[in-house]
DNA sequence: CGGCATCCTTACAGATACTG
DNA sequence: CAGTATCTGTAAGGATGCCG
Protein backbone atom coordinates (compact mmCIF):
# COMPACT_ATOMS: atom_id res chain seq x y z
CA UNK A 1 0.00 0.00 0.00
CA UNK A 2 2.52 2.51 0.98
CA UNK A 3 4.59 0.78 -1.68
CA UNK A 4 2.28 1.46 -4.14
CA UNK A 5 1.81 5.09 -3.57
CA UNK A 6 5.91 5.88 -3.44
CA UNK A 7 6.33 4.35 -6.76
CA UNK A 8 3.19 6.61 -7.73
CA UNK A 9 4.79 9.62 -6.10
CA UNK A 10 8.28 8.65 -7.97
CA UNK A 11 6.08 8.53 -11.13
CA UNK A 12 5.04 11.94 -10.19
CA UNK A 13 8.12 13.08 -9.66
CA UNK A 14 9.64 12.25 -12.86
CA UNK A 15 6.56 13.86 -14.60
CA UNK A 16 6.87 17.10 -12.68
CA UNK A 17 10.52 16.97 -13.65
CA UNK A 18 9.87 16.60 -17.61
CA UNK A 19 7.15 19.46 -17.23
CA UNK A 20 9.74 21.54 -15.29
CA UNK A 21 12.19 20.72 -18.54
CA UNK A 22 9.79 22.00 -20.88
CA UNK A 23 8.63 24.92 -18.88
CA UNK A 24 12.67 25.64 -18.36
CA UNK A 25 12.86 25.97 -22.25
CA UNK A 26 9.93 28.23 -22.62
CA UNK A 27 10.67 30.44 -19.56
CA UNK A 28 11.34 33.85 -19.94
CA UNK A 29 9.36 36.71 -20.35
CA UNK A 30 9.61 36.90 -24.08
CA UNK A 31 10.19 33.42 -25.63
CA UNK A 32 6.76 32.32 -26.18
CA UNK A 33 6.77 36.32 -28.09
CA UNK A 34 9.68 35.43 -29.66
CA UNK A 35 9.23 31.59 -30.67
CA UNK A 36 5.43 33.28 -32.06
CA UNK A 37 7.44 35.99 -34.30
CA UNK A 38 9.72 33.78 -36.09
CA UNK A 39 7.29 30.86 -36.39
CA UNK A 40 4.67 33.80 -38.18
CA UNK A 41 7.13 34.99 -41.09
CA UNK A 42 9.27 31.27 -41.17
CA UNK A 43 12.45 33.57 -40.82
CA UNK A 44 13.17 36.43 -39.28
CA UNK A 45 16.19 39.00 -38.54
CA UNK A 46 17.19 40.31 -35.11
CA UNK A 47 15.91 43.66 -35.74
CA UNK A 48 12.25 42.92 -37.08
CA UNK A 49 12.09 40.42 -34.17
CA UNK A 50 13.01 43.45 -32.19
CA UNK A 51 9.78 45.51 -33.97
CA UNK A 52 7.88 42.37 -33.28
CA UNK A 53 8.12 41.64 -30.03
CA UNK A 54 6.18 45.24 -28.36
CA UNK A 55 8.46 45.99 -25.26
CA UNK A 56 11.34 43.55 -25.66
CA UNK A 57 15.05 45.31 -25.46
CA UNK A 58 17.81 44.27 -27.27
CA UNK A 59 19.50 42.85 -24.23
CA UNK A 60 16.97 40.41 -23.57
CA UNK A 61 16.12 39.95 -26.98
CA UNK A 62 19.75 38.57 -27.47
CA UNK A 63 19.93 36.44 -24.03
CA UNK A 64 16.98 34.64 -24.95
CA UNK A 65 17.46 34.18 -28.32
CA UNK A 66 21.30 32.77 -27.03
CA UNK A 67 18.85 30.07 -25.02
CA UNK A 68 16.60 29.21 -27.56
CA UNK A 69 19.64 28.09 -29.57
CA UNK A 70 21.27 26.73 -27.31
CA UNK A 71 18.03 24.44 -26.33
CA UNK A 72 17.96 24.18 -30.13
CA UNK A 73 14.81 25.62 -30.89
CA UNK A 74 16.03 28.34 -33.14
CA UNK A 75 18.49 28.23 -35.74
CA UNK A 76 20.94 31.13 -36.22
CA UNK A 77 21.98 32.28 -39.55
CA UNK A 78 24.92 35.05 -40.17
CA UNK A 79 24.06 36.31 -43.25
CA UNK A 80 27.45 37.76 -45.52
CA UNK A 81 25.51 41.66 -46.00
CA UNK A 82 27.07 44.22 -45.64
CA UNK A 83 26.19 45.17 -42.76
CA UNK A 84 25.69 41.67 -41.94
CA UNK A 85 22.36 40.56 -41.03
CA UNK A 86 21.21 37.36 -38.79
CA UNK A 87 18.36 35.59 -39.83
CA UNK A 88 16.62 32.96 -36.98
CA UNK A 89 14.22 30.57 -37.67
CA UNK A 90 12.99 27.73 -35.94
CA UNK A 91 14.38 24.33 -36.14
CA UNK A 92 12.43 21.12 -36.41
CA UNK A 93 12.48 20.47 -32.83
CA UNK A 94 10.99 24.09 -32.53
CA UNK A 95 8.25 23.82 -34.45
CA UNK A 96 7.41 20.29 -32.46
CA UNK A 97 6.60 23.15 -29.68
CA UNK A 98 3.98 24.69 -31.78
CA UNK A 99 1.46 22.24 -30.74
CA UNK A 100 2.36 22.55 -27.18
CA UNK A 101 1.50 26.84 -27.68
CA UNK A 102 -1.37 26.13 -29.36
CA UNK A 103 -2.89 23.82 -26.45
CA UNK A 104 -1.41 26.21 -24.09
CA UNK A 105 -3.07 28.92 -26.11
CA UNK A 106 -6.43 27.27 -26.32
CA UNK A 107 -5.87 26.52 -22.53
CA UNK A 108 -5.25 30.37 -21.86
CA UNK A 109 -8.16 31.91 -23.49
CA UNK A 110 -10.60 29.20 -21.46
CA UNK A 111 -8.61 30.20 -18.42
CA UNK A 112 -8.90 33.93 -18.96
CA UNK A 113 -12.45 33.62 -19.47
CA UNK A 114 -12.57 31.68 -16.32
CA UNK A 115 -11.00 33.83 -14.46
CA UNK A 116 -12.72 37.36 -15.59
CA UNK A 117 -16.03 35.58 -15.59
CA UNK A 118 -16.49 35.87 -19.54
CA UNK A 119 -18.09 33.11 -21.45
CA UNK A 120 -15.73 31.70 -24.26
CA UNK A 121 -16.41 33.21 -27.64
CA UNK A 122 -13.05 32.53 -29.80
CA UNK A 123 -8.94 33.02 -29.21
CA UNK A 124 -10.58 36.47 -30.92
CA UNK A 125 -11.73 37.39 -27.07
CA UNK A 126 -11.30 40.13 -24.61
CA UNK A 127 -8.84 43.11 -24.55
CA UNK A 128 -8.11 45.51 -26.63
CA UNK A 129 -4.84 46.88 -26.38
CA UNK A 130 -3.29 49.39 -28.93
CA UNK A 131 -1.55 48.05 -31.78
CA UNK A 132 0.76 50.14 -34.04
CA UNK A 133 2.54 49.12 -36.74
CA UNK B 1 0.42 43.15 -48.06
CA UNK B 2 1.72 45.14 -44.81
CA UNK B 3 -2.14 45.22 -43.42
CA UNK B 4 -2.37 41.30 -44.13
CA UNK B 5 1.18 41.07 -41.83
CA UNK B 6 -0.11 43.68 -39.44
CA UNK B 7 -3.53 41.21 -38.99
CA UNK B 8 -1.29 38.24 -38.55
CA UNK B 9 0.96 40.00 -36.01
CA UNK B 10 -2.30 40.85 -34.04
CA UNK B 11 -3.34 37.24 -33.73
CA UNK B 12 -0.07 36.46 -32.59
CA UNK B 13 0.20 38.55 -30.32
CA UNK B 14 -3.43 37.49 -28.72
CA UNK B 15 -1.91 33.95 -29.14
CA UNK B 16 1.32 35.00 -27.30
CA UNK B 17 -0.60 36.68 -24.78
CA UNK B 18 -3.30 33.56 -24.27
CA UNK B 19 -0.08 31.12 -24.08
CA UNK B 20 1.34 33.58 -21.32
CA UNK B 21 -1.96 33.51 -19.34
CA UNK B 22 -1.54 29.90 -19.24
CA UNK B 23 2.27 30.08 -18.43
CA UNK B 24 1.10 32.43 -15.69
CA UNK B 25 -1.24 30.41 -14.20
CA UNK B 26 1.36 27.37 -14.21
CA UNK B 27 4.46 28.96 -12.91
CA UNK B 28 6.50 29.20 -10.12
CA UNK B 29 8.89 26.44 -8.80
CA UNK B 30 6.13 24.44 -7.67
CA UNK B 31 2.96 24.46 -9.00
CA UNK B 32 3.18 21.35 -10.85
CA UNK B 33 4.22 19.52 -8.47
CA UNK B 34 1.83 20.49 -6.47
CA UNK B 35 -0.98 19.56 -8.63
CA UNK B 36 0.42 16.58 -9.21
CA UNK B 37 0.46 15.55 -5.55
CA UNK B 38 -3.19 16.69 -5.40
CA UNK B 39 -4.50 15.41 -7.97
CA UNK B 40 -2.31 11.64 -7.27
CA UNK B 41 -4.38 11.42 -3.86
CA UNK B 42 -7.72 13.48 -4.94
CA UNK B 43 -8.02 15.24 -1.85
CA UNK B 44 -4.76 16.40 0.13
CA UNK B 45 -4.01 18.23 3.05
CA UNK B 46 -1.53 21.26 3.68
CA UNK B 47 0.56 19.06 5.63
CA UNK B 48 0.59 16.19 3.20
CA UNK B 49 1.44 18.41 0.22
CA UNK B 50 4.18 19.45 2.50
CA UNK B 51 5.91 16.19 2.61
CA UNK B 52 5.40 15.19 -0.76
CA UNK B 53 7.04 18.17 -2.46
CA UNK B 54 10.11 17.49 -1.54
CA UNK B 55 11.72 21.14 -0.80
CA UNK B 56 9.08 22.96 -0.31
CA UNK B 57 8.92 25.26 1.97
CA UNK B 58 5.49 25.93 4.04
CA UNK B 59 5.86 29.48 2.72
CA UNK B 60 6.00 28.69 -0.31
CA UNK B 61 3.18 26.13 -0.65
CA UNK B 62 0.84 28.48 1.07
CA UNK B 63 1.94 31.37 -1.45
CA UNK B 64 1.49 28.70 -4.83
CA UNK B 65 -1.74 26.79 -3.45
CA UNK B 66 -3.15 30.74 -2.64
CA UNK B 67 -2.38 31.62 -6.00
CA UNK B 68 -3.88 28.11 -7.60
CA UNK B 69 -6.85 29.09 -5.97
CA UNK B 70 -7.10 32.35 -7.11
CA UNK B 71 -6.90 30.80 -10.43
CA UNK B 72 -9.40 28.12 -9.78
CA UNK B 73 -7.55 25.28 -10.23
CA UNK B 74 -7.72 24.46 -6.64
CA UNK B 75 -10.35 24.26 -4.10
CA UNK B 76 -9.51 24.95 -0.54
CA UNK B 77 -11.61 23.24 2.24
CA UNK B 78 -11.35 24.03 6.16
CA UNK B 79 -12.48 20.69 8.14
CA UNK B 80 -13.56 21.16 11.43
CA UNK B 81 -11.24 19.09 12.85
CA UNK B 82 -9.48 19.55 16.39
CA UNK B 83 -6.82 21.11 15.78
CA UNK B 84 -8.14 22.43 12.14
CA UNK B 85 -7.02 20.59 8.85
CA UNK B 86 -7.40 21.85 5.55
CA UNK B 87 -7.76 19.85 2.55
CA UNK B 88 -6.91 20.80 -0.77
CA UNK B 89 -8.50 19.31 -4.20
CA UNK B 90 -8.33 20.17 -8.37
CA UNK B 91 -11.69 21.59 -9.26
CA UNK B 92 -13.25 20.24 -12.93
CA UNK B 93 -10.82 23.56 -13.90
CA UNK B 94 -7.85 22.20 -12.64
CA UNK B 95 -7.97 18.98 -14.10
CA UNK B 96 -8.31 20.23 -17.49
CA UNK B 97 -5.10 21.08 -17.03
CA UNK B 98 -4.18 17.71 -16.85
CA UNK B 99 -3.86 17.35 -20.69
CA UNK B 100 -1.78 20.33 -21.20
CA UNK B 101 0.71 18.93 -18.51
CA UNK B 102 0.64 15.57 -19.73
CA UNK B 103 1.41 17.18 -23.77
CA UNK B 104 4.09 19.15 -21.53
CA UNK B 105 5.53 16.21 -19.38
CA UNK B 106 5.78 14.15 -22.98
CA UNK B 107 7.36 17.01 -24.93
CA UNK B 108 9.60 17.77 -21.91
CA UNK B 109 11.16 14.47 -22.18
CA UNK B 110 11.87 14.59 -26.14
CA UNK B 111 13.26 17.66 -24.84
CA UNK B 112 15.60 16.26 -22.54
CA UNK B 113 16.95 13.66 -24.82
CA UNK B 114 17.63 16.10 -27.40
CA UNK B 115 19.27 18.06 -25.77
CA UNK B 116 21.34 15.76 -23.38
CA UNK B 117 22.19 13.50 -26.79
CA UNK B 118 20.49 10.54 -25.55
CA UNK B 119 17.73 8.70 -28.25
CA UNK B 120 13.97 8.97 -26.58
CA UNK B 121 13.43 5.84 -24.55
CA UNK B 122 10.13 6.60 -22.15
CA UNK B 123 8.93 8.97 -19.43
CA UNK B 124 11.39 6.95 -17.41
CA UNK B 125 14.60 8.70 -18.45
CA UNK B 126 17.53 10.37 -18.12
CA UNK B 127 19.21 13.56 -15.85
CA UNK B 128 18.25 14.85 -12.62
CA UNK B 129 19.48 18.09 -12.81
CA UNK B 130 18.30 21.12 -15.48
CA UNK B 131 18.78 21.61 -18.91
CA UNK B 132 21.63 23.96 -19.97
CA UNK B 133 23.48 27.19 -20.14
C1' DC C 1 23.26 45.57 -37.88
C1' DG C 2 23.65 42.54 -34.14
C1' DG C 3 25.19 42.08 -30.42
C1' DC C 4 28.07 42.30 -25.48
C1' DA C 5 29.46 44.78 -21.04
C1' DT C 6 28.10 47.41 -17.28
C1' DC C 7 25.27 49.25 -13.84
C1' DC C 8 21.18 49.31 -11.31
C1' DT C 9 16.50 48.20 -9.51
C1' DT C 10 13.22 45.17 -8.48
C1' DA C 11 10.95 40.36 -7.98
C1' DC C 12 11.47 35.99 -6.22
C1' DA C 13 12.53 32.49 -3.14
C1' DG C 14 14.95 30.37 1.11
C1' DA C 15 15.51 30.37 6.23
C1' DT C 16 13.77 31.32 10.46
C1' DA C 17 10.57 32.62 13.86
C1' DC C 18 5.96 33.43 15.41
C1' DT C 19 0.48 32.99 15.79
C1' DG C 20 -4.67 31.48 15.96
C1' DC D 1 -2.18 22.20 11.97
C1' DA D 2 -1.98 25.71 8.75
C1' DG D 3 -0.46 29.23 7.94
C1' DT D 4 1.82 34.62 8.43
C1' DA D 5 5.83 37.87 9.14
C1' DT D 6 10.39 39.33 8.50
C1' DC D 7 14.83 39.36 6.93
C1' DT D 8 18.10 38.42 3.29
C1' DG D 9 20.63 36.70 -0.82
C1' DT D 10 20.13 35.84 -5.59
C1' DA D 11 18.60 36.19 -10.11
C1' DA D 12 15.73 38.40 -13.59
C1' DG D 13 15.24 42.16 -16.18
C1' DG D 14 15.56 47.22 -17.70
C1' DA D 15 18.66 51.32 -19.33
C1' DT D 16 22.52 52.77 -21.40
C1' DG D 17 26.79 52.74 -23.89
C1' DC D 18 30.34 50.53 -26.75
C1' DC D 19 32.16 47.72 -30.59
C1' DG D 20 33.23 44.72 -34.89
Amino acid sequence: MKCAITAFQQEQKKRTRSVQDAMYALNGKWKISIISSICCFGKRRFSDILNDVEGISNRMLSKELKELEINQLVKRTILDTQPITVQYELTEHGNTLQTIISNLAEWGVVHRNKITGKKVESIETSCNEKIDV
